[in-house]
DNA sequence: TTGACATATGCTTATATGGGAATATATTAT
DNA sequence: ATAATATATTCCCATATAAGCATATGTCAA
């Protein structure tokens, strides 16, 4: 079995930069193609492949203006991630307060407010 | 150009729904191989391969324990996909904000708590 | 209509994939 | 040493990719 298509989900379709580099340029403003063109340094069909991509799976959202297609990204699409990353967060922030204990116990040893005659330096 | 490995980086790794549950099971408390291939109902080889990538890229830790290899997710890892995530926050609940300004504005429309004579149904 | 501009699609190619089956490696028990 | 257990690796295959290039489609202007 290959990997899943890059338009099966959002999970796929943000693994590569730079469709997550469009989203953050769509994010602010519509574009036109032309300007993501400009703006990445891409050919103009890598532009409009990944722009279908992220439209796909809902991503970014167009509409015509005469002869420009503009976009914008639809931030609703990226909450999941968000969400399923939030999960872990209580346990990063627990790791995080451990390595600040042992940073101190670590200081305590080093310059002990308390004289500290059972260790052996 | 064919797309970025999997254990090229945190966002393609966790692309892969069965990596996702891996990274859920490994939180709370390490497990040993066998666990995984139980709780998730995949072949052992294929979990060996997935535990291979996820640990390229950081986002799970191993030691041997006899004869077993205990697996647990490393959270720290998954933080970069969080905050690249938040920074589209404040974009969706703008979204919804407006979404509700205009659910409010029908519902005005419909039940008027002062007549409105200037719109016509 | 013809031409210019903007975007989308189709084709090709090298490469990576995930699962399955077989096998290799590591550790413990006898 | 041999067997049993636990995990990792290798080989296979069908499939999807991203970029480059050519071409199709759509829109406006003269």
């Amino acid at each position: 079995m290959p990997r899943a298509t890059t338009n099966s989900d959002a999970f796929n379709a943000v693994a590569e930069p730079r469709r997550r580099e469009i989203l953050t340029l769509l994010t602010l403003r519509e574009h036109p193609v032309g300007d993501i063109v400009i703006a990445l340094r891409l050919a103009q069909p890598s532009v409009s492949k990944h722009l279908r991509v992220l439209r796909d799976v809902g991503l970014v959202r167009a509409h015509r203006k005469g002869r420009r297609v503009l976009y914008r990204t639809n931030a609703a699409a990226i909450r999941p991630l968000y969400e399923w990353t939030k999960t872990f967060e209580r346990f990063w922030e627990h790791q995080l307060l451990r390595i600040k204990e042992r940073a101190e116990a670590t200081a305590q040893k080093s310059h002990p407010a308390v004289p500290n005659h059972k260790e052996e330096t």
